[in-house]
DNA sequence: TCTTGAAACAGAATGATTACGATTTACATT
DNA sequence: AATGTAAATCGTAATCATTCTGTTTCAAGA
């Protein structure tokens, strides 16, 4: 996923393009990890000068439902990161930067869940701790 | 850990007993998982009419401080549970109705991540979709 | 019983996020 | 290029969970 395709998903939903919603991606396509939300909205904020809030909240929920994002959470903010392209996986995540691993591993696929009990549409598996330089700095 | 020892050890480390606490603690004492701190809150005001979310929210941190209590946090939400090393497990969660259902497995057990350059604090592991009932009236 | 420091109270403050009516804009169609 | 319309944005208020502050009440040791 980079923004080219941002654009064309955006598109294919009858979604419009504007340049706000140009510069989110942009921003988010240069970073490594997980943003939180405040730090899009205040990148944002120093080029379109009173910028609302919900702008950016809005946008940052909807590329997240296409798929363009993916969305976690922790310490009581949302974050987002441009969806990996590749394979199925999961992720370790820092708590102090936001970096992200990759576990190449699922567990799902080693779990047998489907007892016919509950119908199973997604998951979420995610490792939290401290990326090495994180860990010696503090 | 039970209500006893919760008690002894706020004893053991100064702090004194009151039947706020107790409450608090019989209460979560009763429950299977973790509960949000807001429902810790609205079960004691149906008892304790006008009572402080101060009150409800310190002492649920003081008791996770003290190893009484497992805290974490998702959806936006703090939540807490007895301590009880021997009973860790992850949910499956209905989207429609929320009630959740236990997966006794933890990957975690079977995944080797401690490579050295990730130092591993907490994880999270949700499964999503829909429980029978809800399955059914959909 | 008395004393003292912790606990609880009441409500304001905070920080993140969401909601809403009014206005502006992108873009397909004319 | 001009127009119509649904979507996007604005500006601000509202909400939700949580924390802080200053004062009063109370548990438990002396």
């Amino acid at each position: 996923m980079d923004v080219q395709m941002a654009i064309r998903t955006l598109k294919d939903n009858g979604y419009k393009y504007t340049d706000k919603r140009q510069e989110i991606l942009r921003f988010l396509d240069q970073q490594d990890g997980y943003i939180p939300a405040k730090q899009v909205l205040e990148f944002m904020q120093q080029q379109y000068h009173g910028l609302s809030f919900d702008t950016v909240y809005r946008n940052l929920s909807l590329f997240a439902d296409l798929g363009i994002l993916e969305a976690s959470e922790w310490e009581g903010e949302k974050r987002f990161r441009f969806s990996c392209e590749d394979d199925h996986h999961h992720h370790m995540i820092c708590l102090a930067c936001g970096k992200t691993k990759h576990i190449p591993v699922c567990p799902m696929e080693e779990l047998y869940v489907g007892d016919g009990e509950f119908k199973v549409t997604s998951h979420k598996f995610e490792i939290f701790g401290y990326c090495l330089p994180c860990h010696k700095s503090s």
